[in-house]
DNA sequence: TATAATTACGAAAACGATTTCGATAATTCA
DNA sequence: TGAATTATCGAAATCGTTTTCGTAATTATA
């Protein structure tokens, strides 16, 4: 309401003076100061975001363009998640945050906040194509890619340690003593289920477990059903299942006890992305937490760090993950026997 | 990049010319305004949200914010969709989203972009002190209430048909010959449970089913396990239960089966809400959708058009809702029987 | 043909901050 | 004491638009 010019006057001093005051600026008196920041106050005084935009030529606004897939963004919690990080971030350093959702084959006009320049950078996640990107580049703009689908280099991103994270909990599976350990995810193709197969991959190897084409079944992110019906009617069938994501291990439940088997004492199960549904789910299910809020925050504090310039080249950051173990897990059958 | 001076000097004519060529004013000639569209065109320009701002007195921004409970947002998927509601809705008008989350009891500065006057209205969504609200709306800003959770006059507001829901789900019950019918819910001092709450009561009464306050067991959001439970161990237990929210219906299910009972087949479920989860619980859940995405674009349509002067006074809003059946509600035991 | 109305454009003032640079006063130094 | 330095402030330019109002040219009207 109140403008720069009215506190002046009521000073008794130029505008000049009450944004050197209001700024910290040390050209003012120590006397100046204090009267011109008391009468600020008495007036609730806030400077015009617009008008300090327009002068400084930043907008202190991040955008985030999360890129849904065919279902719906809220199908998919793990963006939640992530959201809350990268709010809780922006928060803190006193920045707003400037949402914007895309389809994912998403390829008309750049959003508004990027096209009029209302935003200092923007955090990308989700399934993009890789010409938007381009597009968003081009606008200088500082970017900062978040779980990206596809391989970008010359870009900084936050990633999830997605092979490692296969690797731990294929372990795991190994570690209660299963050797017949069936593998189900989305497609391949993409990155990050590719990485977790290869970490799968890695595990049964470095535990001299001879891997088995035919307990691996990929593909469709929602087909979790089918993969686990297929493993379960293999004549002999696997003892523990790694689903590369959460989704598709509880879906891969169902098959599982519409078969007549139980979890985990027939057949055990671990996910990986730890959704808000493994908790809940019956039996809860033991899965690989990805610590999304803090791969928010991240990517959060990646993209003010260029923009102070404190960071000069691309930056990847490898997000850790741990097992969290619940009840889907037990003790392979043959060992039982023992 | 390019700014209107630049685009007047390369068409020879005046700032004023351009701006008005582009603003699709009429007192520009047919042929001007062609060779500004032009030139303008070839340099990508965008006029500056900065400086448009500023002399406009408006920001094309709508604030989001959403106060969340004790557990995190992405623990209810309620906010997920609404979100999305409101952003597809504010896209398509042109408008930015700036996001801004809160814990529940939150009483400190007012977020930075209200502050700093950097939205046109705001959304309110989720439990919220009244104080804070008031606050918000000192600084005259246009305000849409959306789910409120206390009882407000003079807002526009967005409300879930709670009681209407709850009768319909209550009648569904009834309809598939149930009269012991429960009901479990998170608290009622919560106006929306309340409402569900008087509308179950409502449905007995209009179906001429005595009411037993025995088969009511209400408070704390995720008690469902043991609420169920004790529905359950009453001598005379209900074959249905209607459970206000999903997330209760979730849990009772545990109880049910921990119980060695089966849904449907001994005590049907109906929810309410119709969360992700409910697809894909075991068997999926009956329950009451609530239209989100709806109830998020309606938000944003009031805000726009008060902010256009269209609507002069607060306007409350009851969104639709409708059973949706699935599997977790069948006919009543004793009529099974005739 | 003279006058009135219309059309097309531009100069300049806003919008509300920040910053540079020069002026003045106060202080320090030699 | 005179000169140099420092501290404190303000005038004015600037950021990039929009809008008002005046003017000149053109067209319509009497």
């Amino acid at each position: 309401m109140a403008t720069i010019k009215e506190i002046a006057k009521e000073a008794n001093v130029s505008p000049a003076t009450v944004s050197k005051a209001l700024n910290k600026r040390h050209d003012v008196s120590a006397e100046t100061r204090r009267k011109i920041i008391e009468i600020a106050e008495s007036h609730n005084f806030v400077p015009s975001a617009s008008a300090k935009n327009l002068k400084m030529q930043r907008t202190e606004n991040i955008g985030v363009i999360f890129c849904r897939e065919s279902q719906p963004l809220s199908g998919n919690p793990f963006y939640s998640r992530v959201l809350e990080g990268i709010e809780a971030e922006l928060a803190i350093n006193n920045y707003n945050l400037v949402l914007h959702l895309l389809p994912n084959d998403y390829h008309g006009n750049l959003p508004k906040m990027v096209r009029e320049k209302q935003v200092d950078g923007v955090i990308l996640a989700g399934v993009m194509r890789e010409d938007f990107i381009g597009r968003l580049a081009d606008m200088n703009l500082t970017i900062v890619l978040l779980d990206p689908k596809i391989y970008l280099e010359n870009m900084s991103q936050v990633l999830i340690d997605n092979e490692h994270g296969a690797f731990q909990a294929t372990q795991h599976l190994i570690n209660y003593g299963h050797n017949r350990i069936g593998f189900i995810s989305g497609d391949l193709e993409r990155r990050s289920f590719n990485l977790r197969y290869k970490g799968y991959k890695k595990a049964l190897e470095y535990n001299n477990i001879p891997f088995d084409e035919n307990l691996v079944k990929t593909g469709g992110l929602e087909k979790g059903y089918e993969h686990m019906k297929a493993l379960i009617e293999l004549p002999d069938h696997p003892t523990a299942v790694f689903a590369a994501n959460d989704i598709n291990a509880i879906f891969g439940y169902k098959a599982i006890s519409d078969s007549g088997f139980k979890i985990p004492e027939d057949i055990s199960v671990i996910g990986f992305d730890d959704i808000e549904l493994a908790k809940i789910s019956n039996p809860p299910l033991t899965t690989v937490r990805v610590y999304k809020e803090e791969m928010g925050s991240i990517a959060v504090r990646i993209l003010l760090q260029t923009l102070r310039n404190e960071i000069d080249k691309p930056l990847t950051t490898l997000v850790p993950i741990r097992v969290v173990e619940r009840n889907s897990v037990s003790i392979a059958r043959k060992n039982k026997r023992n």
